[in-house]
Order: structure tokens, then C-alpha cells, then sequence
DNA sequence: CGTGGCTCCTGTTAGC
DNA sequence: TGCTAACAGGAGCCAC
């Protein structure tokens, strides 16, 4: 379900509300992809600081310590004064002095991790070797996006997805830029000119900018920390379209699997 | 080291 | 209608 928009939608939905907030209690429900690492009880009493992001996990930030969170494939984020009681898929809930933070995640593919900070073993071995930051204009620079893809020989849909060159594109939007910067997905990284490596470069920065902006896209079920859903109905222009009509050259839309993910594509508009 | 395949888990959907 | 199999927005891990 989340990708970086709807990550970060879903940061700046609780970010600002949960700032300063004491730890009352903290509740598990059953195990999710890792540990929480600590004994529950042993976060009450710490104080919320910020909350940040990067790729797609959530930081929050505490006056000792740090809680990194991941959506993985199902997972959302509620965070309000009250909530109805724990459902069969809320693994994770916080109490605190200004509101409920709540994790659901029906696949549990998502993790809640308490660790001492970045520089934690635990944090680094997660964080270290993510690649830029997408919509961080001084991170995600033309050089050294270019550079990267000079670098790899891997083709490039799953090059995206790796997040080692750029964090943030997921299985959606991966489909998405390259049918909007017309490159074949199986195209070699290397092999990819100036010219459309700069059309991707654009493309991701544009689409996922926008995707935040419009509050995230609910392609099934997603929704913000507020229960609100994304407004931004990418009309996906290739994702979920094999068969019907490429929206710009008429030519059927072509499904194929890489890494055991799904791409969708135009076979005449993205040719290598 | 880079790359590709497998894996975790549950819910929904496509196909017979 | 009902059963079964395939597939789903992620990504770490392990074997080549």
C-alpha cells in the first residue's frame, strides 16, 4: 500500500499533534515483522520530539531514543484522541497525553522499532545504504542520479525499487515514471541516454511531489493518521491497465514480471 | 559485490 | 455459489 507519498502523507497528517507528547502505555497485538526490541513498558514516561521520515519509515524522534516505524505492505497509521476498540489487525497502539497512535496491518509486513537513536546497530542496518531523497532538491541531484545509473547494469524497474539509488519509489510509481519518461522497464540502467535518464529524473520528482500533495493515492484502501483518504487519483496511466489502451497511443498496455513484481508498460511508447 | 529468488502474513479476486 | 490458486502497494536475507 505505502509508498513514500503516502508515507509522508501520512507524517505530516499526526506529525504536528503528536509533538511533546508524554508516553502513557504502550500496547502489542500480535508479532510483526521484527521485535519491538523493548520491554513496552519501558517507553512510558519518554516524551515525543519530531517526527521525520526517510524512504519509508517513519521516525519518531523521543527525548530518549527513537521509534522507527514501517507501513510495509498493508499497513496505516491512526493517531486521534480516542479511538474504537483494538480490531483483530491493530498490533500496535501508544497511549499518550495528547491522543492514540495506532498501528493496523493485516499482512504484518510492518514493524514498530525502538531503538536508541541512529546510531543504533539496529536503525543503522535499516537506514545505512538508503539510497537519496526524492523530493529533497539539494539531496537528489541530476549528478547524482545520473551517476548512479551509469553505475548499474540492473534493469531499471527494479532498480527503482531497490531504493539504493533513490528511496520512495514503489511498485506503482515505479510503472508510473518510466511509462511518463518512455523508458522500457527492462532497460539496462547503463544503457539509458541523457536524455531520458533526465525525463526520469523530472518524472520522479514531478509525480511524487504531486502524489504528496494531493494527499497520497488510495489505490484500495489507504488512509492518512486522521482516517482520511488520498485524494489522488493518479489515474494510473499504466498500473493495473494490462489489456486496455496505452492513454496515449492507443497500443495495449503490457504486464510482465520483474523480481517477482509486476510491470505494466507500453510496448510502443517505452522501447529501449 | 551485484543480482535474483524466497520469505514473512492475511485478505481479495479471478477462474474453474 | 463455492472452492482454490494466484496475487497484492515491501524489503531483508541468503545463495549464487
Amino acid at each position: 500500500m505505502p509508498e513514500l507519498p503516502e508515507v509522508e502523507v501520512t507524517r505530516r497528517s499526526f506529525a504536528s499533534q503528536i509533538e511533546g507528547a508524554k508516553i502513557l502505555g504502550v500496547t502489542m497485538g500480535k508479532p510483526l515483522r521484527w521485535p519491538l526490541g523493548c520491554e513496552p513498558q519501558s517507553l512510558v514516561g519518554a516524551q515525543v520530539q519530531q517526527v521525520r521520515r526517510r524512504g519509508k519509515y517513519l521516525l519518531i524522534d523521543l527525548d530518549q531514543g527513537m521509534l522507527m516505524v514501517h507501513l510495509g505492505m498493508s499497513g496505516s497509521l491512526r493517531f486521534a484522541p480516542v479511538l474504537p476498540l483494538l480490531g483483530a489487525h491493530d498490533h500496535f497502539e501508544m497511549h499518550t497525553d495528547k491522543g492514540l497512535l495506532r498501528l493496523n496491518d493485516p499482512r504484518r509486513f510492518g514493524a514498530v522499532i525502538a531503538t536508541q537513536g541512529e546510531q543504533d546497530p539496529v536503525a543503522r542496518k535499516l537506514l545505512d545504504g538508503l539510497g537519496m531523497e526524492p523530493l529533497d532538491t539539494q539531496q537528489f541531484s541530476w549528478k547524482r542520479f545520473s551517476e548512479g545509473l551509469k553505475a548499474s547494469r540492473s534493469p531499471i524497474k527494479p532498480l527503482l525499487l531497490s531504493g539504493k539509488l533513490v528511496v520512495g519509489v514503489g511498485n506503482i510509481y515505479a510503472s508510473e515514471v518510466l511509462f511518463a519518461s518512455r523508458i522500457a522497464p527492462t532497460l539496462a540502467a547503463n544503457m539509458i541516454s541523457a536524455v531520458k535518464a533526465r525525463r526520469l529524473f523530472d518524472a520522479i520528482r514531478a509525480i511524487l511531489a504531486l502524489a504528496v500533495e494531493r494527499g497520497g493515492t488510495t489505490l484500495r484502501d489507504f488512509s492518512n493518521a486522521d482516517g482520511m483518504p488520498g485524494h489522488f487519483q493518479l489515474q494510473a496511466k499504466v498500473y493495473g491497465r494490462d489489456g486496455l489502451p496505452c492513454v496515449h497511443c492507443g497500443q495495449p498496455i503490457a504486464l510482465l514480471r520483474q523480481g517477482q513484481r509486476s510491470t505494466f508498460y507500453c510496448p510502443r511508447c517505452q522501447k529501449a
